[in-house]
DNA sequence: TATGAATGAGAATTCATTCAT
DNA sequence: TATGAATGAATTCTCATTCAT
């Protein structure tokens, strides 16, 4: 039975638990017991605890980042591809959501994973595309802030009672309200 | 030598580490190493690893914060008053970067320590004082999002070229902006 | 090699240097060492030092006593009964003479095991088997001590010149003249 | 305050927790807490812990137990003697009963200590007073088991409510009668 | 007559990983 | 496509003991 998809579920269990527990409080043994599989049975589909991350990693996120941005290489650097930007990366979050909240929430263990860098590769890609970098330190500020607000807003707003997609709105307009300031003052 | 600030340089190496490395990557080993001292020094003046923890809370962040909560207390509930919890919610900030530098990165971790509610329990406290429970979701967005600005530039604008006063002040500016907007809008 | 009895080796071993040593003077490391094997392999076997010692303290006495207790409730309460109890607890005895000799050797130490309410339950159901709670003092003592008798013979002979059944047989002799003696002062 | 009495003090504590929870699992520090002294202090007064323990059993128990041979070695051989041995015996353990207590329950401990060898002659040595080294097992037994009876009972009979002369009265009758009749087999 | 600060040795336990089957 | 059995390295923690003051 479940044939063909271990991997995925693996992956998605590993993921789970990594958020919810932190990546080096989790154990294989954990993982593995929650599948219903041996410790040993992890390692006929990944050759390392860390390489169960680095392919949840570039399974679920990998290639809808490289479209955004290859869509965002060919726009004009206007206020609007900024705002633009802004609205698929949060339903790029939305899509992915278990791998962000686990990157939001494990940032010293990410440091020496080799994820981290690649993860941190992306923000400072975005940073770039919204932000100028010899505009003042407060807009530099609003720029960060902004993806922030949305990597965060997800679990943020965990108390508040609202569907994923309102929060991911609301989330959307104080990001693109912070990007618009910041674009305005480099006038 | 070095005397009665031994209980001291503990906590400071042990933070800066579990800031840098996460908590868990963070052995007593490599503290006591770090210290000059043995391993068993710690549980001299520590219970146990989570108490070295637990007491740098205390110590770096336990009075200013009760006494930021008493002052807030005693205010009417005015933007005035919202805008100067930040700027007291700033400082003190700075007074204990590693302190909050860790909380920030170990999110995760945080949460099966004894000090991840005490934290948690803050931050919402903080939230009460500044956010209307009854304005739209975008406002609660706002709110979150200034404290979670203040939390993240420290480090966030790690690569940027400026001193901490500075970052701080820029930080302060944006998030007290945010504050204002949703103040604003509750209107 | 060696396959599937690893278990039973472990616990056989385990119980012999607990008794020969103590329980807590007896490290896992030695355990493992006498086997052959590593530390770690203990736990795969077992959940903790103490799981190694309850699953043997079930392993070599739950039925067999569980057994005894099944058969005398359904006799009646002669002098008879009594001394067939005797009789089959010393042959129980003499089939699991480690785990007895570790009982009585370490009751210190069996207290705050989980094992111990149970063994401490176990020689107060055989007593409520063979005394009659409202005889005079030195009856109970009778009782009490023809028990005592037959665990501690088989280590306290250890200087006499004669084979393990033959001492059971006088150990039992002189413990059921004891019940008998209880027996008669009862009329 | 409380001068001069300390070493005592440091003893009885000792003592008791050691009979309670066994040797080992006993921490100096445990004990000092309990007296509120340092742990360095109890190193004023004594080596080592065993050196608590050895300098217990001596203060105890030395000089009675060396009186107790020193009156049998000039008596006869009759059964009389014996009889009157163990009622000197019985005092001798009611007058050091947690001493006792603490060998009784922590026979595995006692054997690699270095009182652990003097209180096995001990027994040796007044099983020596009381058996026939060639009469039959059975009366072997009868007299290892006088003095188990009352080795044991004054723990033994905790559950009955009786006060410790009565115990150790009913407890030396039945130790009395095993002597007497190993003494008749003998004829 | 004590204490404060520290150490060295060792304990139990956990974990990622391996490999023959 | 898995599992059972095991390992080696590390970790947190505890303890008896020491010594300058």
């Amino acid at each position: 039975m479940s044939r063909g998809n271990t991997r995925q579920r693996i992956q998605d269990v590993a993921l789970e638990l990594f958020a919810e527990q932190g990546y080096e409080k989790t154990s294989l043994r954990e993982i593995s017991e929650r599948l219903g599989v041996t410790k040993a049975a992890l390692y006929y589909h990944f050759k390392t605890k860390e390489d169960i991350l680095t392919s949840a990693f570039e399974d679920y996120s990998k290639k809808p980042y490289a479209e955004l941005i290859e869509w965002a290489r060919h726009q004009p650097s206007t206020l609007e591809t900024k705002l633009e930007i802004m609205r698929r990366y949060s339903e790029l979050i939305l899509q992915a959501t278990p791998l962000f909240r686990f990157m939001q929430e494990n940032q010293a263990t990410l440091r020496d994973l080799k994820i981290g860098d690649d993860a941190k590769q992306r923000v400072f890609s975005l940073l770039d595309l919204i932000r100028d970098k010899d505009a003042p330190l407060a807009d530099q500020v609003r720029c960060s802030s902004a993806l922030f607000t949305m990597h965060a807003s997800l679990f943020t707003l965990a108390d508040v009672d609202a569907d994923q997609e309102e929060k991911r709105k609301a989330a959307l307009e104080v990001a693109q309200e912070l990007v618009t300031s910041a674009h305005r003052g480099a006038d």
